[in-house]
DNA sequence: AACCATCATGCAAACGGTTGCGCAAAATTA
DNA sequence: TAATTTTGCGCAACCGTTTGCATGATGGTT
């Protein structure tokens, strides 16, 4: 039956008018008699017309696409980001061109190419772990097209990012363990090279400071994230000459390394604080008694729109080239109800 | 500096010949000199050329776009579906236009009107849950776009689909738990008007029968997959006139919820068997011994491979119209290595 | 010298829609 | 009634690329 969509050309031919006309009429464009305009938009609902997005992408040189590239949409960080992201860009009609790095930085330069070639009119990136070179990335800055960074962000100037400060959260969850009544509080803390672990680390010492308590470096200690280090990290706790009564921990793996870890010595009564990346942690039988959240669905929402933003930001507006979108989105405490 | 990018014609004019000849020689058209080839693609190199393809799809009336429409990013299954569908398409070429549901009918009716206003050249689609017409994906099938289910399969006829059979991952399990040397094993089951859950249902009856052991249907109880609905579920089977020795959930977090009440009551040494959506599981104290894979990952990937198979079909290919592929990914039982 | 392949290139149409400009007819004004 | 404005519509160019067909130049065969 129906094959081909049917094209503003055939509407104009059926009721003998210019495409032009039928262009207009179905744009509500002024100059086009009301008669007119009921008659084409009567007949262009009857042969279910749709305009074929591709020629108009074309034609006005955009596509309403916006291009994201993440490391990997199986971790639950990413996935609810993803959804955030999706969900603004459904609703300012854009659409989301999706591809993931696989934390592979060759396949992310690859994907940046590609991304490129579609032509798409933004890009949202959170950069793989093994990025050390930044320059496929400017090639969309000498392009016009708006760059947005995302949780990982490379430590280059003049870039528009959005992600999570970790200090205030950290803050919270410290304060929090000593209005509990924790006096030695440790902590497991990231790879030193990570901005997220000096975060943490801020909000634990300014934390203990603004508590007027000595702020013990000892009690920080770095880990790898891996299931052993995690181990190596907790004994070195445990065996501190003040054993700590409340530890934070970088995520909720690490967390439950630990926690795992402590039970299998025999120890108990250790509060755990830990920051939240997996939506199961809540159901488990021994869990961290409070969770830092960064509410990455938030975050992937506040970088598609600002994103989006950019996109159709007006062309040399006065000193745009040198106002960067640098947001924050504070992380919080949520303190589990069972406790 | 460089703003908009190069095209075929600025080409052609700094080497003064016509725009015809430039797009042959980056073709590599048998029909254009050597010399001429050379001296065109060098310049287009140097300019960064790169083709538009919004122009090229324009011309074509293909995009090179899977449109993929799921209902929840954040669940694990399907964001490891999504990344092996976007595996796929990069390797293919495609690139993948992704949209969620969030289980609402309503919106995935409008998701699919936007794919198909973005013409894109398949569909992919795991249906919402509150599904239940499905006209909006008979107008793919008219414009002759394929469209492929995955997983959620609608109850409709003439229609491409992968999904796991689950039937055979339960026989397994059932038959893994009865070597165990449990007799008595009950299955806390989901809605019936799940086709997966008449799976699970029938890969325990067969496992029975086929070890000569007479199949119990109050052994088996359906629940709605709540936490209230599993602990009740969890009592019947506690208090049925056999108490199970061993029980088969219908997902994790089912596992979750009635191995903690198993726990709350008391109650000790039951073996759960469950089925594997989450990948923290593995890491909990208490955890089902065995599990059933579904490999997401590799559906996702073969329903991809079979959606861009579909999408270069030739067209009028004899019978084609009545060639559906149903492909049923077998799941398999994974024993966890500490038990 | 006339003829015909062969090769390299250019012309122009096409894809589907938008838009500036011009023009005729109708409506308004003088 | 003539001059002027308004209204409604069509013409044609354009976006970047591909491709069938025509054309010109070269070289080889009789």
């Amino acid at each position: 039956m129906s094959d081909k969509p049917t094209t503003i050309k055939e509407i104009a031919k059926l009721l003998k008018i210019s495409v032009s006309t039928v262009s207009r009429a179905l744009n509500d464009h002024p100059s086009i008699g009301l008669t007119t305009k009921i008659r084409v938009k009567k007949l262009a609902s009857e042969l279910n017309y749709e305009p074929n997005q591709k020629a108009i992408q074309f034609l006005h040189g955009k596509s309403f696409v916006i291009g994201v590239i993440l490391p990997e949409l199986s971790e639950s960080f990413f996935s609810a980001a993803i959804s955030g992201i999706e969900d603004v860009a459904y609703k300012r009609n854009y659409t989301v061109l999706l591809a993931q790095s696989h934390d592979d930085a060759e396949r992310e330069k690859l994907l940046v190419e590609k991304m490129k070639m579609q032509r798409v009119d933004g890009l949202l990136v959170s950069v793989s772990k093994t990025t050390s070179t930044y320059e496929h990335f400017e090639i969309f800055k000498k392009l016009n097209i708006p760059v947005v960074f995302f949780d990982r962000i490379p430590p280059i100037k003049n870039i528009h990012y959005v992600a999570s400060n970790l200090e205030s959260g950290t803050y919270d969850a410290v304060s929090f363990l000593l209005k509990k009544g924790h006096r030695v509080i440790g902590m497991i803390n990231g790879p030193n090279t990570l901005v997220a672990s000096n975060e943490r680390k801020e909000g634990y010492v300014k934390a203990m400071i603004s508590n007027r308590l000595k702020f013990d470096p000892s009690l920080i200690v770095s880990c790898d994230l891996s299931e052993s280090g995690t181990i190596e990290a907790m004994d070195t706790l445990i065996n501190h000459r003040r054993k700590p009564t409340a530890i934070v921990t970088f995520n909720d793996y690490v967390a439950l390394f630990a926690m795992r870890h402590t039970k299998s010595v025999g120890l108990n009564g250790i509060d755990f604080v830990s920051y939240a990346n997996l939506p199961i942690i809540k159901y488990m039988d021994y869990s961290p008694i409070a969770s830092v959240e960064q509410f990455p669905h938030k975050q992937g929402k506040k970088a598609a729109d600002i994103l989006i933003d950019l996109i159709n930001r007006p062309k040399n507006e006065l000193g745009a080239e040198h106002a960067y979108f640098n947001v924050v989105v504070a992380s919080e405490l949520i303190i589990s109800d069972s406790k």
